[in-house]
DNA sequence: TTTATGAATCGACAGATGTTTATTACTAAT
DNA sequence: ATTAGTAATAAACATCTGTCGATTCATAAA
């Protein structure tokens, strides 16, 4: 406990990222089966082909693995999308899109609020979108832009959670558009 | 496992009540003195002089508990400040300033993303109060009132939880008012 | 007061967690 | 090719988890 995480970079050991790559992929495959809360490090580690204790190596429990995961796939469906920040609104709302989408495909669809780390870990990632966006927009002095990035991306996650989570969807672009109108006065001011 | 939670209300039995209030007692004793990741049921059994499978007679796990604890305690504050809805402007900051100040004042400030249940829970809370603010107001039909108090109430606790891991923060009043800023047009529209 | 209900206790259980130590095997240098 | 560094393995550990069956005790009713 209270071990940090050694960085997913900064490595180029051939065995460390075979072990993590490995690791992730077999969360993967035992998701498809099972709840993650019924997934034990064990089960992880012989479904990568891996001794326990290596899983301790490189995280320090399986929430840390399951965040690690869910960080590389998100930003993975999101580059695959290759979202250009020329049009903000339209930026935006493929973000959106791209929340929605990862959390109707993503493995493991929790009900209870406490049981999140899975899906919550994409925040960041959405965060880090919205502050490169604001970057290049050049906000205008004396606002937080890092402030509005934290705020649209849990603003975005929660109003995708709440989508996901509705029995009868309506289509996840629909929904983009939705959220398109409700977040961008946070980012680009209630003008406009 | 897969256990649900007997809801808090609904029982007029002492002992249960008593049993549940001790525990929530004990759990906030330990939270002075130690990290949540490092508390046992056996410790918070022991705290509240319960045995251990009584615990498990009311929470199926301690993060149930921490939850259950966490929606009583900042219901409790919110209650004390006795907001009126009579201007919705107001009454968002002073809900913005209620998760500050819990956040502040909350045992345990985890800055790992992934073990939030304790803080988290509270997101509901809000959203229920965005939700009966905006049936007061009267919204325009077509717009869904369920998502804008959906999306606020993240967007809030989002921005919250950020001021609360700054490290040099500004005042909490301060904060929740530039948080009522981003997120009124949230629920009340792009104008005004 | 007696009684039926069910809350609380106790002991025990198999399995999981996170850590440690020692050993082996691989990698990237010299 | 040798070697220093370190990743991976293996076995063992104390502790924690969630559950179960049997028993005792408190409560609200008759």
């Amino acid at each position: 406990m209270a071990q940090l995480l050694q960085p997913e970079t900064g490595t180029t050991d051939p065995r460390i990222l075979r072990s993590r790559r490995m690791l992730m992929d077999a969360l993967a495959i035992l998701l498809i089966k099972k709840e993650f809360e019924d997934i034990s490090v064990q089960e992880i580690a012989d479904e990568a082909t891996l001794n326990r204790a290596t899983f301790y190596l490189h995280y320090p429990d399986k929430n840390a693995l399951l965040q690690a995961m869910t960080g590389v796939r998100f930003r993975d469906l999101i580059e695959r999308r290759a979202i250009t920040f020329t049009d903000c609104h339209g930026a935006l709302r493929s973000i959106a899109l791209g929340v929605c989408d990862y959390l109707a495909e993503s493995t493991g669809c929790p009900t209870q609020l406490a049981r999140m780390p899975p899906q919550i870990s994409i925040i960041p990632v959405v965060e880090d979108m919205f502050k490169e966006g604001l970057a290049l927009h050049g906000t205008a002095p004396g606002v937080d832009a890092a402030l509005m990035a934290t705020t649209a991306a849990w603003a975005v996650f929660g109003a995708a959670r709440r989508w996901f989570q509705t029995p009868n969807r309506i289509p996840a672009e629909e929904m983009a558009a939705k959220i398109e109108i409700m977040v961008s006065p946070v980012l680009f001011g209630a003008s406009q």
